[in-house]
DNA sequence: ACACAGCGTTCCAATATATGGAATTGCTGG
DNA sequence: CCAGCAATTCCATATATTGGAACGCTGTGT
């Protein structure tokens, strides 16, 4: 465990969670180290031209680098372009708000988002997460990745309640998990935070991996039963949609054929 | 100069770049470093969460950690989430391939873009980098930043050549950059690329700092005079309505009251 | 079946390196 | 002009890093 190099990464760390110029001072207090060596630290990472400092004797703060790196992470980036004209589309079809997630661990992170003109209660920002089992994206691509439950359990610890309607049982999730994944979309009743309910669908890559999913974000308000439904549906066809565009052909198993059967019988039968 | 912080910095940032799974011996070879030592350093970027190990005993990648920081730099996401519409928008009414881009020292880094549905001969990734001097929106940031020769010589270093239209001389470069911070946008006829044209207008915020530009990429054969007019004017106009949504209200200054008006002007005599 | 090569990982003594307290410099406001 | 605060530099000490060697595992060619 090289600690010098963890010390610096923490550094780094927080000046950019910081969002503005620290002093070395602020630097020091914040992680506890001796005011000599945060300044040699924040010295290096200027060097390596991973923090800027504005005039050569005050202010730090975190440069593009991490933005530029960041930007090349897991090919968001060309995930982001190719899938912007589906989210957009989802966006003014639906009027409300759209957010592009991936599965980082028990969470997601929102890759991308489109605002809904109308306001919702909930704020996401680009880079931020949310706990995968309490939302609508993460449902879905925990869905997709067919976790038996001891494995679903080791990813996931331990369930926390965020609202009185969080599952809190993995008996539940993965029963959940196993509908989700046969009807093609989740779906998150305020169980994340008050106010906010969500569906979500997993997008598949020409490979057949899940590699991201489309979540959609409405107030409890706008969340009745039969506009549910039709969210639902845009939703998952969107998913379907954004597939396709990076490769993806569906039904190539027995499993999907018979899935998309069913999940379409039952549209047909609610419409 | 924490040299054990330099080196796993450099580890992340080829980590990054190579966007695939990496072992301990190509790491090793890449940078230099002794097995022993590449292992470690992976290992504690590991434990730090900026790395990740599918399976352990092989294959370090990035995590999203780059990312989730990444997003936080500069207010990027919130100005991404703010101007999305604004960009949306423009890349609608003109049919190009629309950018927003930010400076960082002497290049710009492409923060968001909208691909034109008509393909660009030029490619560019969100988090990429141009040379300022060189493409449109770089131009209509140094253009706001109102250097002197003397700063702007200082802040870029040599003009290198990259088409036979790029710009080499410092007396002609900032020449421009005050018509251009008159104009109220910026142009590039293949400096950068051969075969593609540019557009960029500055963006500004509640403060008056020009905190991004707005950029727009055309292939020449669709950069005929009457049409570079007209995009140009899409440009500016989108840049001014931007601003607008950051706080910023124009005319608070008689240079720029001047500035605008003869610009319409200008546009009113040409149209 | 065997030897070999390549790689991940662990270990450890030598040594280069980071550390933090104290001194110095530079700036700001009274 | 001084006092107070913070950035920066310096340096002896303690410590963490280093890289060669060794071990175990896996896959490959003979």
């Amino acid at each position: 465990m090289d600690s010098t190099l963890a010390k610096g990464l923490a550094v780094l760390e927080w000046l950019a969670r910081e969002q503005r110029e620290c002093r070395v001072v602020d630097v020091a207090q914040a992680l506890g180290l001796a005011r000599s060596n945060a300044h040699r630290t924040l010295q290096t990472l200027v060097q390596c031209g991973w923090v800027v400092q504005r005039a050569a004797g005050s202010g730090y703060r975190a440069s593009m680098r991490l933005f530029e790196l960041g930007a090349m992470v897991d090919g968001a980036a060309d995930l982001k372009a190719l899938l912007k004209r589906h989210l957009d589309s989802l966006a003014r079809a639906s009027g409300e708000t759209i957010h592009l997630t991936v599965l980082d661990g028990a969470d997601i992170i929102y890759i991308d988002k489109f605002d809904s003109p109308m306001p919702v209660a909930a704020y996401s920002r680009i880079g931020g997460r949310a706990p995968a089992y309490c939302v609508a994206s993460g449902k879905a691509l925990l869905a997709a990745a067919r976790l038996d439950p001891r494995d679903l359990q080791r990813v996931l610890g331990t369930l926390r309640s965020h609202t009185a309607n969080t599952i809190t049982n993995f008996k539940t999730l993965h029963a959940e998990l196993l509908a989700t994944h046969v009807r093609g979309w989740a779906e998150n009743r305020e169980e994340w935070r008050v106010g906010v309910c969500g569906l979500g669908a997993a997008v598949y890559n020409a490979r057949g991996d899940a590699v991201a999913a489309i979540g959609m974000s409405v107030p409890t308000i706008r969340f009745a039963r039969a506009r549910a439904r039709e969210l639902a549906h845009q939703t998952r066809t969107c998913a379907l949609e954004a597939s396709a565009t990076l490769g993806y052909r569906a039904g190539n198993t027995a499993e999907e054929v018979a899935a998309t059967t069913k999940t379409t019988t039952k549209l047909r039968r609610q419409a």
